[in-house]
RNA sequence: GUCCCCAUCGUCUAGCCUGGCCCAGGACACCGCCCUUUCACGGCGGUAACAGGGGUUCGAAUCCCCUUGGGGACGCCA
């Protein structure tokens, strides 16, 4: 097999913030091809119709380019093998997918989402794992084109071989194989004309000529099915490389739920992004000699798969924070002074923060004092006081707990940021509980801001950002205020 | 539950492929000392790990097997 030239991508789907782990993903990607003089490209997975969400590729964008993850070909930038927005290229997974339909190698299935729902519960109290029964496998093709003369809705199903062996060489594992009776007959073209990740990622990526898949480990468990498309089509693989996920301290996957995972967070946080791929760099890898720390260039020219190890690293602020540390003291003063102006005290940010604190104040020498929350990170809740002792007269830390509990996730949820949106929810939650204005808002406002005399609290929110609201009410919940 | 992956200090890791140089090295955190009119930075030092059990071998953190533990996947999400 001769050596193709090295073509990698990040693939992100356009759902919700940037995460920490697709700039993880992207940083390794990106390394390998500087390593190799190839190629890095930025292709936007968003083919799911229900989530994507339309700013959040400018986000990807903006903040992979803050990171210095630039790319080669993309969809701002072009290239030989576009369009690089896979909603934008559906006419070829139909073409494609009706090749493995004419090959015998994928069928039409006209099963409902109830039918499969109800399969799923019945496989789960027997004890089965849960897939689908290929129920439409073994139609007739004279009940095939009455169910298509009928206009029945129908999805594209892989048809994967009921017995035999699919393998693949990750290149950080070896070989990894799968009994090919376990592997379910994956959805491949969604009832919606828009294909699954499945075909479109394998589809896209024998057409835009990558060499190798850099992707999460999350995904060893759907490469036999990757794998057993490109030999249907006829195509040869590209190299595997599966990371190790992020962890929470806990060692789960990283979520948001446990960690702030938004890129968008820590670079308001104040980290900069040398420090935070320097950090990403040392999940899972390291540069030799027990050097720590090294610019994304020298990573670029010693990136070796052979130095990643497996384990699944826990993405710790503390060393990104000591890190970024180190890289914030050797800033020249230009470039100090340039990021407390352009990032700590921007002038939108002041601008923004001006109608909510100019009530407040009668001499400009209050505005830092009053004010100081909107510019710092966490905050510290020693001695602040969210819950009454009095259990007659308000609520319990326990209550305040639980309630900041319910609001976090709602928050999760909340998409939109804005003032209306977030005044609706907050009042529908203190609705449904029940509580009283003054119950709800105190402490939420005192685990927001700190304090009990701030500007008015929902526009506080919108100005502090879903992340640091988000971030600090989390915070606060582990605080000694709740517990 | 089923399949797959993984396993060195609390955390990130070096060493493992090519057994001996390892009673295991570095970094973060923590503790102590020094510097210092404070704090921080910095310097020096310290606590702390080869998950367990079997093999193979003169010799195992390193190779093999089992157990245990952790994780991921099992969606018309990616």
């Amino acid at each position: 097999m001769a050596e193709r030239p090295v073509r990698v991508r990040i693939a992100p789907s356009p759902t919700g913030d940037p995460h920490v782990g697709t700039a993880y993903v992207a940083l390794f990607n990106y390394a390998f091809a500087k390593r190799h003089n190839g190629k890095f490209l930025l292709r936007i997975e968003d083919t799911d119709q229900a989530r994507a969400k339309s700013s959040s590729e400018g986000q990807i964008q903006k903040t992979l380019h803050w990171l210095g993850l630039n790319w080669d070909e993309g969809p701002d930038c072009g290239g030989d093998h576009g369009p690089y927005r896979q909603s934008e290229r559906l006419p070829i997974y139909l073409k494609h997918a009706e090749m493995l339909i004419n090959s015998g190698h994928a069928y039409r299935c006209f099963c409902t989402q109830e039918r499969l729902g109800d399969l799923r519960i019945q496989q789960r109290q027997q004890g089965l794992p849960p897939g689908y029964d290929r129920f439409c496998r073994s139609l007739s093709e004279d009940e095939r084109k009455q169910k298509q003369k009928e206009g029945v809705p129908f999805v594209v199903r892989l048809a994967v071989p009921t017995d035999g062996v699919t393998s693949f060489h990750d290149e950080l594992r070896g070989k990894v194989e799968f009994e090919n009776h376990r592997i379910d007959d994956q959805v491949l073209l969604k009832s919606d004309g828009f294909p699954t990740y499945h075909l479109a990622n394998v589809v896209d990526d024998y057409l835009m000529k990558i060499s190798h898949v850099i992707r999460a480990e999350e995904w060893v468990s759907s490469t036999p099915k990757h794998v057993l498309l490109y030999k249907f089509f006829g195509w040869e693989e590209p190299k595997w490389v599966h990371l190790p996920l992020l962890r929470n301290a806990d060692r789960s996957k990283i979520s948001k739920r446990k960690n702030p995972v938004s890129l968008e967070y820590y670079r308001r946080a104040g980290i900069l992004p040398e420090a935070m791929t320097n950090f990403l760099a040392l999940m899972g890898w390291s540069f030799g000699n027990d050097v720590e720390i090294f610019s994304l260039k020298q990573m670029c020219e010693k990136i070796d798969f052979k130095d990643i190890s497996l384990g699944g690293p826990v993405f710790d602020l503390v060393k990104l924070t000591w890190l970024n540390q180190q890289y914030l003291q050797k800033l020249s003063e230009d470039e100090f002074v340039r990021h407390v102006r352009e990032e700590v005290f921007s002038e939108a940010y002041i601008r923004a923060i001006k109608p909510l604190a100019i009530e407040r104040i009668a001499k400009f020498d209050q505005f830092v004092d009053q004010n100081a929350f909107f510019f710092n990170g966490e905050l510290n809740y020693k001695g602040v006081e969210l819950s009454s002792p009095d259990p007659t007269k308000g609520k319990s830390k326990a209550e305040v707990k639980e309630m900041f509990k319910e609001l976090v996730e709602i928050l999760d949820e909340c998409y939109v940021w804005q003032l209306e949106d977030l005044k609706n929810i907050m009042e529908t939650h203190r609705a449904k509980i029940g509580w009283k204005p003054k119950d709800y808002f105190m402490p939420v406002r005192l685990a927001v801001t700190g304090r009990k005399d701030s500007p008015p609290l929902t526009e506080t929110m919108v100005v502090l950002g879903r992340e640091m609201v988000r971030f600090r009410l989390r915070d606060c919940m582990k605080s000694e205020a709740v517990n």
